[in-house]
RNA sequence: GGAGGAAUGGCCGAGUGGUUGAAGGCGGCGGUCUUGAAAACCGCAAGGCCCGCAAGGGUCUCGGGGGUUCGAAUCCCUCUUCCUCCGCCA
């Protein structure tokens, strides 16, 4: 959520930096509402001082034995009024907010301006295909001969974009979320946190993805009870409501979760394999830091979700997202893209931002101020990013690792958790 | 599921209708002292919103919401969460 007051002082800049990120009236509805929010406000609260003086004077009447009924006649009139004013002050307050929630994130000065990810800006590659003399299969060819992954009975137990994965497969995707969460925790810094696979309503308002994005979520019916569409939610509201103290920041966290999608919308998109499924797993990596050191950390831990890539040997590009392409609540993002030679393209497998004090808004997430400046308190920024998707990891090691006979050989780096080198062509791991 | 109890500021904790936005302690920050630190002492510190160029003023907030009253942290209703005991269960 953005600050009212900047809303309201510096309109031009905000309509200039969500140039490609609004519809222009949705400022102006804002603008009109709070207008009349702040004439009603102003009123209600110059009765609710008349009240409280009256009051006194009733108080100081009757403790110097003196009649007050007179003074009580006037404060219950006042009274009257207010109760009147009450209704309409909480009914354009409620308005504002309503416009206000469904306003996105300021892009960062340094975000390239542009409609779509064609004015998205490339960084960065690392690594380079694997030199075969075969034509890569995608991973549904690979995975379904190899027999371990099975999108029929997958189907069956609950619909399409499901997966089943099985023996080597389902070891693979263990494998993979205890490499990432051994190499975060020990190496990186991060504490490992295993949270609710729920949350409710204020939790998924506190990150942005209510009220504008409910399509995209699986609600529980006859609750307030939602599946998380990524760890990010309930991560970054573990401190809802809290002051941090500025000695424990940066504080970062990592978690293993499933995530849960309806991707509606996407019908067409990515309907073969598993890149895009209703439930994946994740490891997400997120981080609270003071507006000072944010923009460091956000390379930080960008570099920690790319080091996962690095010691997998997956070849990929790091790309700066445009204003039109990031997300609701970023003010900045990075998207690393793996390649995927059976598809022939770059595909998303991690994306990191720092939200600034949007989220931290919206959840009530503050600090402190260090260095004695009056204790007053601002908001922190929050961060996050995948590291990694696993769903998408174990598929670029089916599609990078492959050989010509149709086994793949793991990455180094995995074969301690894995428990073997390769998954053999007859799909057993040896 | 049943029966009791509880929820106060960064933390602990006082406070049962009228200068209590809230005693006291701890923690924090600044200072005095000290070569430095500790101790001691002094001082400063809640958040949101509204009016205002500012200085400053006002208003709301004692788990959430509603109510009683001229006036509510204090009384009533309701919801949520936590604790204890019983039942059930992995």
């Amino acid at each position: 959520m953005l600050d009212r007051g900047v809303l309201r002082h510096d309109l031009e800049m905000v309509r200039q930096r969500l140039a490609h990120r609004v519809e222009p009236g949705i400022l102006d509805d804002f603008t009109a509402a709070d207008a009349r929010r702040r004439g009603v406000l102003t009123e209600v609260q110059a009765l609710r001082g008349r009240r409280n003086r009256l009051s006194k004077r009733v108080a100081m009447a009757k403790r110097s034995g003196m009649d007050a009924a007179d003074l009580v006649q006037e404060s219950r009139k006042v009274h009257a009024q207010i109760s009147e004013l009450e209704d309409s002050a909480r009914t354009l307050n409620d308005e504002t907010q309503r416009i206000l929630s469904q306003i996105p994130n300021l892009p960062h000065p340094n975000v390239p301006q542009g409609p779509d990810e064609s004015a998205n800006a490339l960084v960065s590659h690392w690594g380079e295909p694997a030199d075969v003399a075969f034509t890569p299969k995608p991973h549904w060819e690979l995975g379904v001969r190899l027999g371990i992954v099975d999108f029929e009975r997958a189907a069956k137990l609950a619909g399409s974009r499901f997966a089943v994965y099985t023996g080597p497969g389902a070891k693979l995707e263990r494998a993979l979320m205890n490499f990432m969460l051994d190499v975060h925790t020990s190496e990186h810094g991060y504490t490992e946190i295993l949270p609710p696979f729920i949350a409710n309503s204020r939790t998924l308002y506190g990150t942005g993805q209510l009220p504008k994005f409910a399509h995209d979520l699986f609600k529980l019916e006859e609750s307030d009870y939602w599946l998380v569409p990524t760890a990010e939610v309930p991560l970054t509201n573990l401190y809802a409501d809290e002051t941090l103290s500025p000695n424990d920041l940066p504080i970062s966290l990592t978690a293993f979760t499933p995530c849960f999608r309806r991707e509606a919308g996407s019908y067409g998109r990515d309907v073969r394999g598993v890149i895009r499924q209703h439930q994946f797993q994740k490891v997400e990596l997120v981080k609270f830091a003071s507006p000072e050191t944010s923009y460091g950390e956000l390379e930080r831990l960008t570099s920690d979700a790319e080091e996962i890539l690095r010691r997998l040997g997956l070849p990929y590009r790091k790309v700066l997202l445009s204003s039109g392409d990031m997300g609701f609540s970023a003010a900045m993002t990075y998207d690393l893209e793996v390649w995927l030679p059976g598809l022939g393209e770059f595909k998303e497998i991690s994306s990191c931002s720092n939200f600034e004090d949007f989220q931290a808004r919206r959840a009530r997430i503050r600090m402190r101020h260090p260095g004695g400046r009056r204790g007053k308190t601002e908001y922190v920024h929050t961060l996050n990013g995948s590291g990694l998707a696993i769903g998408r990891t174990w598929l670029a090691i089916l599609e990078n690792y492959q050989e010509a006979d149709g086994s793949v050989t793991l990455p180094e780096a995995l074969r301690p958790y894995a428990g073997a080198e390769r998954i053999a062509r007859s799909g057993v791991l040896e």
